[in-house]
DNA sequence: GCCAACGTTGGC
DNA sequence: GCCAACGTTGGC
């Protein structure tokens, strides 16, 4: 069982979109680092922890789950995406994405001042001076922290 | 809106 | 293979 961090702006898509999809393909990852995470490492059932960024308040807003295993992102081969990446073909793809579903929305949003505050959180790739990774790894411990944290009164 | 930090690109 | 230039991310 692994544990992650999934960055998204606001302003693309939400908790609440989620929660409304219900399961969503995770499309346009754009990292390689980011990429192999999902081709490497994901695994269906894994736990999710729903970052929203570039709103006013940054932080986590709630949980997610892996739904699928890793496969190519199909925005990659239409000429009309913004993902859209000449270098990829079908027979070799360059990106994948993985499918997540939605599980809750945390009672407790978890601004990431918060976060930064807790000293268990301290060393969070996420919160990292200057990481732009949309996708880290999370700890088993910071996972459950969060989770005190968004359930705590 | 600013700007630090970073990944990627491309010339050499 | 180096590295400057560029574009983007994302917190503030």
């Amino acid at each position: 069982m692994n544990y992650w961090l999934f960055k998204t702006d606001t302003e693309d898509y939400t908790i609440d979109d989620l929660k409304q999809d219900k399961k969503t393909p995770w499309t346009g990852v754009r990292n390689y680092q980011a990429r192999n995470f999902m081709r490497d490492h994901m695994k269906k059932g894994d736990f999710v922890l729903f970052y929203h960024s570039g709103g006013t308040t940054p932080g986590i807003a709630g949980l997610a789950k892996i739904a699928s295993a890793s496969y190519p992102d199909p925005t990659q081969f239409d000429k009309k995406s913004k993902y859209f990446d000449e270098k990829a073909t079908k027979e070799k793809p360059r990106w994948v994405l993985v499918d997540i579903a939605y599980a809750k929305k945390f009672k407790n949003f978890i601004s990431i001042s918060v976060m930064r505050n807790k000293r268990e959180l301290q060393d969070m790739w996420a919160l990292r001076i200057g990481n732009r990774l949309s996708i880290t790894p999370v700890t088993k411990e910071e996972f459950e922290i969060i989770q005190l944290l968004a359930n705590s009164q």
